[in-house]
RNA sequence: GGCCCCGUAGCGCAGUUGGUUAGCGCGCCGCCCUGUCACGGCGGAGGUCGCGGGUUCGAGUCCCGUCGGGGUCGCCA
C-alpha cells in the first residue's frame, strides 16, 4: 500500500507515531510559511501541517484543492485550543516531513464542498467529482449496505442467487422494449428484459425452489423524478408457497433495511383489500403518514336536487381549518383539478356557526346541508371538497386531493414510516372503465401481470367474470411509494391459457411469445410465488433522497440522456451496416420484434 | 404528447415599469500573511444574458419560435 493509516480514522491514541497517508487536498489554509492541509480520502478528513520548506521541496508549492498527495509525518496532538470538535479527527493533526504531489488537479468545474449546491447538470456531467462529496458518496456506500442486508437475509433462508440473461425475449410486462440488434441474424433483436418475471419462473419449474438476484430491469417509457430507464429490482421467487409465506420473508428483508437507519419495522405489517384503499385513500398506494380519508357520499346524495351530484359516485374529503381560504385559494384548486383531467373540485365551507358556504351549497336541499357536516366529518372551519362522477376517476381526483390537503396543512408526519399491504387487487381492469365510456368490449388488461394467479375462489369464474375477479397479488406501500409488488402465480398450462385468452392474447401469439413458458408449465412446474422491490426507490427512502438519482452511481438524465458519457450516441455507417439494423427480414411476423 | 417552472461569468444566484458601463458570493490568477479549520487582507481576469426571429429610439427584461434542464398529467408497476 502506498499508505500506513487512512485519515478519517486517526486520534488521539496515535499520536507519536509516523504515518503515511494518502488523499485529495480538500482545502487549503496557507498562512505563509505555514500551511494548514484538509486531506481527504475515503475515510474521512484529517488536518495536515506543512511548513514552506516541505511544500517546496515536494514540488508544491501551487498546491490547489483536489491535488491528489501523498504526506509522511508524525500524528500529534494539536496544541491547546486548537482542537476542533467537529472533526472526528479534530484532537489531532499530521506534521508533515515529506510531501508527493501523485496527480495535479486543474481548475474544478464546481467546488468539492458540503456547504456548496450544485445543479444537477453540472453534477451529473462530473459525477465521479460530485461522488468525492460526502453526501452523495454515502448515499452510494448506503445502497451496498442494503444490498448486503437483504443478501444474508435471504441465504440465511438457503436462497439461490442466480444471474439471468439480459439480452431476451420481449417479457410482457406492458412497457416498451429496449431492443438490441443481433448481428448474427439481420433483421431480428433481441429485448432487455423489464424484469427476470419469465425466468425466475422457469427457475421454479427448474426445482431451484428459493431464487433472488438484484436485478437490473430495462424499460423504454418517458421521465420521471423516480424513474430510470435502467432501474434495479430485488427479485425474489419461491415454491410452494403462499401469500403469506411470501409476505413473511418481504417483511423480514424490510425489518433488516430499516435496521440500516435505525429503524424498527413493527411486523407482521398491516394489510388492506385494494377495494379499501381506493374507497378509503383513493389510491392503491396510499399515504399513512396522515389520517385524512374520503367519505362516499352517493347514498347521501341518492336524492339530489344538485345535478352535478347525481352521477354514479360522489364522494368527499375534508380540509382542516379550509374554510378560511381566501377566495384566490379556493380558484387554484379548480386550476390544480383541471390540471389532472376533471371538471372541477366542487366545495362546500363549513362556517364557525357550522352554516354551510360556497357555491355549491345553494344547490344542496335542506335536509342535504343540515346533515353533511356529520356525514363528512367536517367540523365549522372545514373546506369538504367533492368529486362526482364516474368511480375510478372521481376515488383518483379525491385521492390526490387528500395528498395535497396533508401537504399544504402540514399534517405529513415527516418522521413517519407507514409502511401496508395492499392485498386482494382485482385480477384485470377495464380501460374502458378508467376513461369514463360504457363498459363493454373493451379488452381487459392484468393489473398486476399476466402471470397472477386468481384467488382459488375466483379459479372457475374469471374468464366468465373478469371484472369481479381477485387475485392473490400484494404490494408492499411506505409513506405512498410503492415499493415491491409480487403475486402467487400460476403455474398451470390451462389457466394461463385462459388468461391470455381474457388478455384477447390468442393461441397462436401466446405460443409465440410465451410458448416457452407454456411448455414448461407441462413438466410438472410447482405452485410459486414472489415478489420484486424496488431497490432505487427504497434505498432512496432510506438515505432520505428525493430522487432516485442520488442512489444510483450514474444516473441518466431527461430523455434518457447521459450528460456524462454523452450516450446514447450516434454510430458509425460502418456499425450501422454489421449490426443489421437496416435489415428486411423476410418473412413478415418470423423476426419477432416484442411486444 | 399536454401543462407549469427554469436557462445571466467555471459553480450558485440577483438584475425594478424596457433605459447609460449587467452585479453579488464562491472558485480562478497575482501579491501578502506562522495556528487556521467554510482562515484572512490587497489587487486582477473572466459574460454571444441558451439559440433564432420580432416589437421598440433602445431588449437580460416584452412577443413568437426553437433547444436544453426540472416538475406534473398521459404513459409506465
Amino acid at each position: 500500500m502506498l499508505r500506513t493509516h487512512e485519515a478519517g480514522t486517526l486520534r488521539a491514541g496515535h499520536a507519536g507515531q509516523t504515518v503515511t497517508l494518502t488523499g485529495w487536498v480538500a482545502r487549503r489554509r496557507d498562512h505563509g510559511g505555514v500551511a494548514f492541509l484538509d486531506l481527504r480520502d475515503a475515510s474521512g478528513v484529517v488536518q495536515v501541517v506543512a511548513r514552506d520548506e516541505v511544500l517546496e521541496r515536494g514540488g508544491a508549492h501551487d498546491l490547489r484543492n483536489e491535488y491528489c498527495v501523498r504526506i509522511t509525518g508524525a500524528v500529534r496532538e494539536r496544541p491547546a485550543g486548537n482542537e476542533n470538535p467537529n472533526l472526528p479527527t479534530g484532537a489531532v493533526e499530521v506534521d508533515t516531513t515529506e510531501l508527493e504531489v501523485l496527480s495535479s488537479a486543474a481548475p474544478l468545474p464546481f467546488q468539492i464542498d458540503d456547504h456548496v449546491e450544485v445543479g444537477e447538470e453540472a453534477r451529473l456531467k462530473y459525477r465521479y467529482l460530485d461522488l468525492r462529496r460526502t453526501g452523495p458518496a454515502n448515499a452510494i456506500k448506503l445502497r451496498s449496505q442494503v444490498n448486503r442486508a437483504a443478501r444474508e437475509v435471504l441465504e440465511a433462508h438457503a436462497f439461490t442467487e442466480v444471474e439471468t440473461p439480459t439480452l431476451t425475449r420481449s417479457t410482457p410486462e406492458g412497457a416498451r422494449d429496449f431492443l438490441v440488434p443481433a448481428r448474427l441474424s439481420p433483421g431480428s433483436w433481441y429485448a432487455l428484459p423489464q424484469s427476470p418475471q419469465l425466468f425466475k419462473q422457469l427457475l421454479m419449474v427448474a426445482g431451484l425452489e428459493r431464487y433472488y438476484q438484484i436485478a437490473r430491469c430495462y424499460r423504454d417509457e418517458d421521465f420521471r423524478a423516480d424513474r430510470q430507464p435502467e432501474f434495479t429490482q430485488l427479485d425474489v421467487e419461491m415454491s410452494f408457497v403462499e401469500q403469506d409465506d411470501v409476505l413473511a420473508l418481504a417483511e423480514e428483508v424490510l425489518v433488516a433495511l430499516w435496521k440500516l437507519i435505525g429503524h424498527d419495522v413493527v411486523t407482521p405489517i398491516p394489510r388492506m383489500t385494494f377495494e379499501d384503499a381506493m374507497a378509503r385513500y383513493g389510491s392503491d398506494k396510499p399515504d399513512l403518514r396522515f389520517a385524512v380519508e374520503l367519505v362516499d357520499c352517493t347514498a347521501y346524495f341518492a336524492d339530489t336536487p344538485f345535478r352535478v351530484f347525481q352521477a354514479p359516485y360522489v364522494g368527499a374529503v375534508v380540509m382542516p381549518g379550509g374554510a378560511s381560504q381566501p377566495r384566490k385559494q379556493l380558484d387554484a384548486w379548480q386550476e390544480w383539478a383541471k390540471q389532472r383531467g376533471a371538471r372541477g373540485l366542487a366545495y362546500v365551507l363549513v362556517g364557525e356557526d357550522g352554516e354551510l358556504g360556497g357555491p355549491v351549497a345553494k344547490n344542496l336541499s335542506d335536509t342535504e346541508k343540515a346533515g353533511l357536516a356529520a356525514h363528512v366529518g367536517a367540523a365549522p372551519g372545514d373546506c369538504v371538497f367533492f368529486a362526482a362522477g364516474a368511480l375510478n376517476p372521481s376515488r383518483a381526483l379525491l385521492g390526490a386531493a387528500r395528498g395535497e390537503i396533508a401537504r399544504r396543512c402540514g399534517l405529513v408526519d415527516e418522521s413517519a414510516w407507514a409502511f401496508t399491504w395492499i392485498v386482494d387487487a382485482p385480477m384485470f381492469k377495464n380501460a374502458a372503465e378508467d376513461d369514463d365510456v360504457s363498459i363493454g368490449g373493451g379488452a381487459w388488461n392484468a393489473v398486476h401481470h399476466a402471470f397472477t394467479a386468481p384467488k382459488p375462489e375466483h379459479l372457475d369464474t374469471f374468464d366468465v367474470d373478469p371484472g369481479s375477479a381477485l387475485t392473490n397479488a400484494y404490494d408492499i406501500v411506505c409513506n405512498g411509494n410503492e415499493i415491491g409488488g409480487g403475486s402467487i402465480r400460476i403455474h398451470r398450462r390451462d389457466v394461463q391459457e385462459r388468461v391470455f385468452a381474457v388478455m384477447g392474447i390468442d393461441e397462436a401469439s401466446a405460443q409465440e411469445k410465451f410458448g416457452f413458458l407454456l411448455d414448461a408449465f407441462t413438466f410438472g412446474a410447482p405452485p410459486h410465488g414472489g415478489i420484486a422491490f424496488g431497490w432505487d426507490r427504497i434505498v432512496a427512502l432510506l438515505a432520505g433522497a428525493d430522487s432516485i438519482r442520488e442512489v444510483i452511481a450514474f444516473p441518466k438524465s431527461g430523455g434518457g440522456y447521459d450528460p456524462l458519457t454523452a450516450a446514447p450516441a450516434p454510430i458509425t455507417p460502418q456499425q450501422r451496416k454489421e449490426a443489421g439494423v437496416d435489415a428486411k427480414p423476410p418473412v413478415p411476423g418470423a423476426a419477432p420484434a416484442g411486444a
